[in-house]
DNA sequence: TATATAATTTAGGCATGCCTAAATTAGTTT
DNA sequence: AAACTAATTTAGGCATGCCTAAATTATATA
């Protein structure tokens, strides 16, 4: 079995390796809150247990049997959140943090038995899809919202899951994903956009507005 | 914060003062499946923390502060045990193994969410106690099994927790706590008890019975 | 009371995983 | 191409918590 270190570590690769691409130990270091040092560390562990594929200086990849731990991890933390927030109702914003320590210690049983009662979701509160029991990805296409134009309807598909305080001030506007909304204005010089929400209109930061994407984009149909 | 080591000596202090008394470093490290010197060694860290009071080769006792955090991890446990059985239907010989894991790591609120959803309950699947927020355990006056009498009945009011291939066998025979049943014939020289449960007979060995205590003993009422 | 036995403690070692500080390598600039 | 800067790695240290082996203390027995 795996130390809870280096699940994070894996689960951290993977993450990255979606985003950006290369994976750096300063930036692999940045993401783990950890010094760059130890993540070498660590690295240079998870190859010797051929879970990454590693020349110094040169970056870190997973393997096939490292991705599917971080797959495994990422499921765990995903129905996790869920679980948590219709089983228990844990806000939204607190979510990530509890399943945080809950994903290295939840056995399989536990998890398919979650994952029964929520009836075998797709996405987490977040609209972070959930990895299936063979660590198979059904990925959305959606866009950040700092894409969207003046009149363009769309659906929250997602948002950051990992600030608490953002997660708070988006669910005060009912932000959440598989909501639509409308863009009414979007500022001049990186402004901030206006939206209609079921009615209510509302302004959001564009810092804010980054961490939100959005699906089902439609065009105004008035023309 | 305490590490999770830390509490499960704290735990197991607990548990050894409550049924024996003196808690000497030998019985505490068998409890903890580790060895003498590691026991000692943590010990005097427990010590220096307040937790223990301790004086080389006398035996550990808690302080107020240690039992306090006793207390509170044998809550967790024992709410998390009767959670993933009521909640999530995980058979009562497996949540003890995985509540030992979950212990160390919910928060507070997943707490109080899950003790609100159990409708503040007072016992485990296994009859034991919970203890409140506070601490206070509310102790039933149990006796064991073997001490019953030909013709007596009464009700399972806990059984061991830790062993599940026991817990398998008394749940095939229906043992759960609050499961009423009357003694048929104890056979002499320590041998087996012959019981009724519901209708049922079934023959119970000594050992097993070392493990079964019960409540609302009543003689037989056909005298 | 002296001694044998059993329990406990001390000493020293190992693995994990973090850190800081110093050395090295890569990449960019002149 | 040399030199500078930024990233990365190596070296050495620390805390946790386990282990074995040896020394010590307590206790029971003769």
């Amino acid at each position: 079995m795996l130390t809870h270190a280096a699940e994070d570590y894996l689960k951290s690769i993977y993450k990255l390796q979606e985003k950006g691409g290369k994976v750096s130990t300063g930036i692999l270091a940045e993401h783990l809150e950890v010094k760059p040092a130890s993540a070498t560390g660590m690295i240079k562990k998870l190859k010797t247990m051929k879970l990454v594929r590693y020349e110094r200086y040169r970056g870190v990849t997973l393997t096939a049997a490292g991705k599917a731990i971080a797959l495994e991890i990422i499921r765990h933390h995903r129905l996790l959140e869920l679980y948590l927030f219709k089983a228990l109702g844990i806000p939204w914003d607190g979510v990530h943090e509890e399943a945080e320590k809950l994903e290295h210690v939840i056995s399989e049983d536990v998890e398919a038995r979650m994952d029964e009662f929520l009836g075998y979701p797709t996405a987490d509160p977040h609209g972070a899809p959930i990895p299936d029991k063979n660590g198979v990805v059904t990925q959305t296409a959606s866009i950040p919202m700092t894409d969207l134009q003046n009149g363009q309807s769309c659906v929250v598909a997602e948002v950051s899951d990992n600030d608490s305080a953002l997660l708070r001030h988006l669910g005060s506007f009912n932000l959440y994903p598989g909501t639509a909304f409308r863009v009414i204005e979007v500022a001049p010089f990186e402004g901030p956009f206006t939206i209609d929400i079921a009615g209510q209109q509302v302004v959001i930061g564009r810092e804010v507005a980054k961490h939100v994407f959005v699906d089902q984009v439609q065009d105004p149909d008035n023309v």
